[in-house]
Parts: structure tokens; C-alpha cells; sequence
DNA sequence: CAAAAATGTAACAAAGTTATAAAATAGAGA
DNA sequence: TCTCTATTTTATAACTTTGTTACATTTTTG
């Protein structure tokens, strides 16, 4: 029964830590859990993952802890896993590809209807039994199969004009590999600009300032 | 000249969005830019942008703004582009693979020296003209060419016994694409825990709200 | 030389984190 | 079965960090 209060970003970015590692409790058969267990396990505090939780409503029990099958789940609920939404892959070169296949689309609430790129030698072929079509054929297949989600792959250049396009087609949320940043100027979208290159960088700069630590 | 303070990480975590924008409008040609202007493009506010540069020292001028081509190269020695550290690739399997190929090292300080896999049937290989050699030999190759960063790729059973081994090789620089949770249990080394699916769970809850907002 | 533009800093506000007091439960032992 | 104690959450309060606003100072431009 979670609480219909707005939720900060920053405990929002902490939930899928949660689901990840009571996903594992569960899988090892743990039953129950405390926060101070969790907290040693996670590297958070454990006020710090009672509070969290607490935003979303009471899942614990005092002098009990939490179940942990029970967390998973209402966990699982708050993130949506639990309503499938149709994504397409735009761009499916190397990149693309590699992240469509890894990703456990299924188990996360998602589901991979199609993909897509403008090599004729790659259109044609499968990835994980989808079929990668030419970008052409992008608005009639949307308006067919009306995906939601769009992991967009392509080259800083192409994003832009892409973008607008998914738009038009009923795209509403962006999983964005692509050096070009998505701004949010429309307002009923939801974008995530993952840019790996941004974590290696402060990864760089944190090394930086350990060394001169020591 | 940068201030010695500590810097905060939310601060940290901007600069490289700073770094990508300037980037960009130094290919561009773009001589100064205001903090105002800078704002619209990335959508921050211009407030935000003069005190985050402002850490690292005054870098701007009154009446004129930021020289685009000087703050590129300050953000960048902020950030350790100018030094260059070596990297080897643990994993090159699908992801690892198109990561390694995807990532443009060199303009970011990094070189990639080596990378490992266990399956007989692509090491050997080569990635970007980096050999793929065979696991066992980690513990040689890091004596003798002392890389500091390890982007880890391997599957999550594997992450764990593989972190204490490249942490005896000396990797103080742990970039996590596993969906092991690295735990900076080591004083003195630096993780990031990538967690793609992480961001796409969060695009998942944003969704499901901006959906019942309606 | 004056008006406009822009930074850097200080004051303020909001948000996030940690600590603590109060309440509830579990589990042990009589 | 009942009672008591240790455990653990919840709610709230204190504190810390982060972000925003406002403004004085400086520089450019016409």
C-alpha cells in the first residue's frame, strides 16, 4: 500500500539497489532481514534503509525486521517491474546489441519488441528472437505495436533528428546511450542519459585525488 | 589552478557533463560562452554552473564570460584527462567487447593495455588491436605493465574471487559492469558500480508516475 | 563615459542524512 | 500459557549537505 507522497530522486536511485540485493536474500533462501544486516551488506546506513523504505509505506515489523520475499516485492511494485512495457532498440551496432542481449528484459518489467538500424548488412538478422528492421519502416511499426520505451544506440549526429521522430511516434521514455544528451523539453517524457564515459571520468578523478592522498 | 578543498561529489559527478558540453562547442568554434547561455544548453541553472566552477577556482571573467577552449582544459586537468592511466579489460565477451570498442580511451586519459577472458574461443582475438589473452595470465601481465583500472565484465559469480585477484595484482580502479556490487572494502581504491539495469528501473518508476499524473 | 552584461560570493532555503526516543514484537523461560 | 527482556521498527528531531537567490563588483560595448 504505498504512500501517494512524491518520493526525492535520491531514494528513488536507491531502489533498484534494494530490489538487486534483496533479489539475491531471496534466491539464497533468506527469510527475514534486519536494516543494521542489510546496511552491513549494502554499505548504506541502516536509518538511511529505513527511511527509504519508510517513504513507500511500512514494510518492516519491530522487533521482527523485514520479510524479505514480501520487500521484493512491494519493492518490485514501486519500480514497475510488475507492468510489462514494449521497448525498441534504435541503433543496434556493436553497443546496441551487447546491451539488448545482456539485459534481462523480461525479469525487469520490459519486453523487446523490435529493433532497429540503417546497415543494410545487420537488417535482417536477430538479436535475442527480435527482429532488426531498417529505421524506414519505424513509424509504421510503431503504430502498430506502440512501444513506449526506446533504447536509442545511434551516433551523436543521427540522435537529435531521432529523437524528434520517436517522439512523433508515441516513444514517451529514453534510455539513452548516445553522446548526444536528451534534454526533457517535452513534458510527458522521461529520459535517462546513462553516458558511460561520465562514470569513467570521475572514476579518473577520484584515482587522482586517492593518490595525492596518500 | 585549482583550490585544494574537497569538492563534493555531486559537483564531481556534473563535470563531466560540463566537460562534454565544452567539448562540443570548442568543435564548434564557439569562443566564450556565459554562464547563462551555458545553462540553457544543459539545463542547469546559470547559478549552479558559476558555483560549480568556482571550485576549482575563478575561471570566468565579469563582463565576459568563460573562454570555452581554457575551461575545456582546466575541467579536463580537473578531471585527469591529462594523465594517462592503464587499463586492462577482464571479460571480453559481448558487452565487454562493445564496450571496449565503444569507448574513445585516449581522449580521456585512458589506455587499454590488455584484455582477459576465460573461453578458449576468442582469446586470441583482438579488440581495437589489444590482444585477448587467457585469464591465467593476469597476474604476469599486471607485474609487468602495472595497469591501475580493471573494467570488469565478468558474470556475477565470477566478480568476487576476481576483484581480491586484481586487487593483489594492484588494480586500485575498479569499473563494474558486473552485476556483482563492488563494495570499496580496500582503503585505497575507487569503484563505480555501472548497474545498467539500475537506471533502467528508475526510467521504469518515472514512468508509471508521470503516467497516473495525468 | 554610462549602460548593460557577467562573475563570484554571501545569505538563504531546501533537501538529504543521521541520531534518538517511543512503541511494538518475538522469543525464551517459568 | 503468561510474562519479561532484548530486539527492531517507526516517527521525529537535529544536523549536514546541497542548491538557489540576491547582490556587489568588475568588465565590456557602444
Amino acid at each position: 500500500m504505498p504512500k501517494s507522497n512524491n518520493i526525492s530522486m535520491s531514494v528513488i536511485k536507491r531502489m533498484p539497489r534494494y530490489y538487486r540485493f534483496l533479489g539475491k536474500l531471496k534466491d539464497d533462501g533468506v527469510i527475514r532481514i534486519s536494516s543494521r544486516e542489510l546496511s552491513k551488506m549494502m554499505g548504506f546506513t541502516a536509518s538511511q534503509i529505513r527511511q527509504d523504505l519508510n517513504c513507500f509505506g511500512g514494510f518492516g515489523q519491530q522487533g521482527y525486521g523485514y520479510n524479505v520475499e514480501q520487500l521484493y516485492e512491494e519493492i518490485g511494485a514501486i519500480l514497475g517491474v510488475d507492468t510489462t512495457l514494449n521497448v525498441i532498440l534504435v541503433g543496434a551496432g556493436n553497443l546496441g546489441h551487447a546491451i539488448a542481449s545482456h539485459m534481462e528484459f523480461e525479469r525487469r518489467g520490459f519486453k523487446l519488441i523490435g529493433a532497429f538500424d540503417e546497415n543494410p548488412k545487420i537488417i535482417g538478422n536477430k538479436i535475442k528472437n527480435t527482429e532488426i528492421y531498417a529505421v524506414s519502416s519505424l513509424a509504421d511499426f510503431c503504430a502498430h505495436h506502440k512501444p513506449t520505451v526506446a533504447i536509442v544506440c545511434v551516433p551523436t549526429k543521427a540522435a537529435a533528428k531521432l529523437v524528434e521522430q520517436l517522439y512523433n511516434c508515441g516513444i514517451r521514455g529514453f534510455w539513452n546511450y548516445s553522446h548526444y544528451d536528451i534534454l526533457s523539453v517535452y513534458p510527458d517524457t522521461v529520459v535517462e542519459n546513462v553516458h558511460l564515459s561520465d562514470s569513467l571520468l570521475t572514476l579518473s578523478y577520484q584515482l587522482k585525488c586517492s593518490e595525492s592522498e596518500e
